[in-house]
RNA sequence: GGGCGAGUGGCGGAAUUGGCAGACGCGCAGGAUUCAGGUUCCUGUGUCCGAAAGGAUGUGGGGGUUCAAGUCCCCCCUCGCCCACCA
């Protein structure tokens, strides 16, 4: 090999290249629509449920049909198509579907907006996008095709309901939830902007009391927690789901109530029933359930305002501490109020007076605490804006200078637990003694709620249950199934939901007891619908269940999940549940607990740093890109831009480098770019193949693809200097299939004949043997600067590597005389002599 | 306030196990081909000194461990994301 042999092939080969008339250029416009009409009339990656083949489910998560593609999809269906085409070469038989999340607030506010239905609005729209995703190259059996908005669909969902409502899965019950007065609705806390404002109306939220359906999503907060285990997700998205499922430790115990005619307590929870000692007051909710019982006639009217004023306030605004005004006691005293009466503190006999503040929350625990000023921060606050006296039960460390000491220490002040040294022991002792007493007993808490499932809307899948004054909460009967919104309704800017005002579907008979009776009007989360839809496309035919355990089973659990980080909690939580929901039903297989078994969140694509979004209107179409430069190396320009998971700015992605490779590896493989290599370069060509593969293959198992991209511009430039090899340029073309599908099927094509397709060739396996090369450089250093680099052989031992490093003349300069401190031998990288 | 990341040329990034920092690409500069533009090809491109050979320096800042640190440890700075009164 060497340059200057390579370089004489190729003024040599010159006058037998095709003058420019006569060359065929790239042009990837033909050739796209080409392939893509051939894998979609041959149903190249439809997959049936008997393969013989080893199974292999990869999903992208189903996208919001909003219209043309973005290049968030662009980026998104990328990686999952490049891995349908990489697991099918390797073998496997790939189930990779697609469907549409189509139910949800923009159709239906267009439809507010316009007039247009929101069926034939989503329709138009799944069209625009299905268009987009195929024109990029992305290939999906699409015969399992999902649509949210389906009747089929809409069936399956409400069947899975109503198993839900029979085992007490779902239920009903009055929550506070956010209401907007202008829209006369129930606001998601999502749809509350951040200073308690409706977004839509722009009026003040208020908290109200109202008849909501829920999922019992709870009841497996604890296998939530622990199967986060073993999942291959990321760490972050595992210990974003950890914090919000929340899991605490402690104690719940009664207070009971002093000097009250009636016999009561107050119920507490407590992490820290250690501290019980230091306890000054205690705290309810405002909505509290005992207030009006532990209210004395004289504080009547200041627990009345504060109840009223908080009431007013959004759940949000109340967990937040955002506003700057909020940190300091002067706030901090209005965010209080006594009640008049006291409990006792069980643990000393002492009382102690009851407050309301908006610091503790209904919704969890018991809705009451204990106050321990000393060693929590709020009770801190809150007791210095009321003047409550502060017993520390912890002795902080010397050098403390804080108010509230959270950490460890030995217990003060606290009887019969002074003397234990660290807060761990002095909690089991506490509880013990709780438990011993019969006033209390350990306790979980989870911060996970259960999950408010019910939506004032039209476009969503309607709650199947009608209400009877006879019979109460009546399940349509399945055989009735689906319950369908009609389509005569009129869309007006009421904020309420069109069915409420549609008597034809409003008005009904009780499935019982066969008299007058009311529809349910309330639709499903659109969560719901992106719970399930992974087990339905193993099974989207089947007409007597929402699929068959069987086929869930051979697909299940999804092999590469792949999605945005924002749905790192919802809906991943939830389709979590809906698994072992379904599992624990029957209507799912046993075996399967877990939907994912490994999640890849993809980065962001932005322009000119921010989010890029139709909202924003920095939006680049996808389909420009497309026209001018081909989908391939659009598609190579996402993959070689930068780690997957990273985002990417849409200004520095550069597409002009990949187009040219495409171009280069357009004419390499036609024989235009670079004569067959030589019997002198040939088996350094061979040589680098055989790495490529062992590279490239490496790079594809680790989400490595812009390193991959790297390696094979590497390559064809090895090509472009030393020549052609038939083994390279076919390898060539089989590494980059996945990445680049039709550029790779038109050129296997001219090379191979109309009956070999690339995309149906085995993934190359490398020799290991003709992969390593038989001299390697070797760096020689004298004290970390390196001074000289060797050839040598890949298997020379240390001793030679020592002896032929001391020999060389550069270090013989270096060290002028002086003899080796010491020697560190690695071969074959590296030794370093120290003087 | 808490948690998790990240900081490398003009830019995107590479360095998988502590072992030649800057692969690959963009951009830029010079050259060849071309009537010209485009395309294609070649050469150069961290910074500083130098005509060159070569030398010095260099991965946010400071310290440490090591023969050897972008990588490991400690402190600090900056940026990003998530959760934010959960008792």
């Amino acid at each position: 090999m060497g340059l200057a042999t390579a370089r004489f092939a190729m003024v040599t080969a010159e006058p037998t290249e095709p003058t420019a008339g006569t060359t065929e250029l790239y042009g990837p416009g033909p050739l796209e629509a080409k392939w893509q009409r051939r894998w979609r009339d041959e149903g190249t990656y439809q997959v049936d449920n008997d393969d013989p083949r080893p199974p292999f489910y990869v999903l992208c998560m189903y996208p919001y049909p909003s219209g043309r593609a973005h290049m968030g999809h662009v980026r998104n269906y990328t990686f999952g198509d490049l891995i349908t085409r990489h697991r099918t070469m390797q073998g496997h038989a790939v189930l990779s579907p697609m469907g549409f999340d189509s139910f949800g607030l923009p159709a239906e506010n267009a439809a507010i907006k316009t007039g247009l239905h929101p069926r034939p609005f989503t329709d138009s729209r799944i069209d625009e996008l299905k268009s987009s995703i195929e024109r990029i190259g992305a290939v999906y059996d699409w015969r399992r095709e999902i649509r949210s908005h389906d009747p089929e669909y809409i069936r399956w969902n409400q069947v899975i309901f109503q198993r839900f409502l029979a085992t007490g899965l779902a239920y009903r019950r009055n929550a506070p939830v956010n209401w907007c007065p202008g829209c006369q609705t129930v606001l998601a806390n999502e749809q509350v902007l951040a200073d308690g404002t409706c977004e839509r109306s722009g009026d003040l939220v208020s908290k109200r009391d109202l008849e909501q359906w829920f999922f019992a999503i709870t009841n497996y907060a604890e296998e939530l927690l622990d199967e986060l285990e073993g999942l291959d997700w990321p760490e972050r998205v595992k210990t974003m789901q950890r914090n919000w499922i929340g899991r605490s430790e402690g104690a719940e115990f009664d207070l009971v109530v002093a000097d009250h005619p009636d016999e009561l307590a107050v119920r507490v929870y407590t992490t820290r029933p250690d501290t019980s000692f230091g306890m000054t007051y205690a705290v309810l909710a405002p909505e509290h359930p005992l207030v009006p019982a532990l209210t004395t006639p004289d504080q009547q009217a200041a627990v009345d305002e504060f109840v009223a004023r908080v009431s007013t306030k959004s759940e949000i605004e109340r967990l937040s501490s955002e506003d700057p005004s909020d940190t300091g006691a002067a706030v901090a005293s209005d965010r209080g109020v006594f009640t008049g009466s006291c409990v006792v503190n069980p643990f000393n006999g002492q009382p102690v007076p009851v407050y309301l503040a908006d610091y503790v929350l209904m919704g969890y625990g018991t809705g009451a605490i204990m106050a321990v000023p000393a060693e929590d921060q709020r009770d801190w606050d809150f007791a210095k804006a009321h003047r409550l006296p502060v017993v520390r039960t912890v002795q902080p460390p010397e050098d403390w200078e804080g108010e509230a000491y959270t950490g460890d220490g030995p217990k003060i002040n606290s009887d019969w637990l002074d003397g234990i040294t660290d807060v761990a022991t002095a909690k089991q002792k506490a509880i013990d003694w709780l438990e011993a007493q019969g006033l209390g007993e350990r306790k979980v808490n989870y911060r996970l709620r259960d999950w408010l499932v019910s939506r004032q809307r039209y476009w969503g899948c309607p709650i199947p249950v009608v209400y009877c004054p006879t019979d109460g909460i009546v399940p349509v009967p399945e055989d009735q199934l689906p319950v369908l919104a009609p389509d005569d309704v009129e869309f007006r800017p009421t904020g309420e939901s069109p069915l409420k005002a549609h008597t034809g579907f409003l008005q009904t008979t009780c499935p019982t007891c066969g008299g007058a009776a009311e529809r349910e009007t309330d639709t499903m989360d659109t969560f719901v619908d992106s719970s399930w839809y992974f087990l339905r496309f193993c099974d989207p035919w089947s007409k007597d269940k929402p699929f068959d355990p069987a086929a869930a089973e051979r697909w299940m659990p999804v092999d590469q999940y792949i999605g945005g980080i924002e749905h790192a909690i919802l809906h991943l939580l939830y389709a979590r549940f809906y698994t072992k929901a379904l599992a624990d039903l029957g209507l799912g297989p046993r075996s399967v607990r877990e939907p994912f078994r490994r999640l890849f969140t993809q980065g962001m694509v932005r322009l000119g740093g921010t989010r890029m979004s139709k909202s924003k209107g920095n939006l680049v179409a996808p389909e420009d890109m497309v026209a001018a430069y081909g989908a391939d190396a659009l598609r190579l320009a996402h993959l070689f831009a930068g780690p997957p998971a990273d985002d990417v700015d849409w200004e520095t992605v550069g597409i002009e480098g990949t187009s040219r490779f495409l171009k280069r590896v357009w004419r390499l493989s036609l024989g235009e770019a670079a004569p067959p290599a030589t019997p002198d370069t040939a088996p350094n060509v061979d040589r680098a193949v055989h790495r490529l593969i062992v590279r490239v293959s490496d790079d594809y198992e680790r989400w490595s693809y812009n390193t991959a991209v790297a390696a094979l511009m590497e390559f064809a430039n090895l090509l472009l200097r030393d020549g052609t090899t038939d083994f390279a340029l076919d390898t060539l073309l089989l590494l980059l299939a996945p990445m680049a599908p039709h550029i790779t099927a038109e050129l296997w094509e001219r090379r191979h004949g109309p009956d070999s397709q690339v995309h149906a060739q085995r993934w190359p396996v490398a020799d290991a043997a003709l992969a390593r090369a038989d001299s390697v450089t070797m760096v020689v250093q004298v004290n970390g600067k390196v001074k000289d680099r060797l050839e040598i052989d890949p298997d020379m031992d240390e001793a030679a590597a020592e002896a032929a490093a001391l020999a060389s003349p550069a270090v013989q300069e270096a060290l002028a005389g002086a003899a080796p401190k010491r020697v560190i031998a690695r071969p074959p990288r590296l030794v370093n002599v120290v003087v």
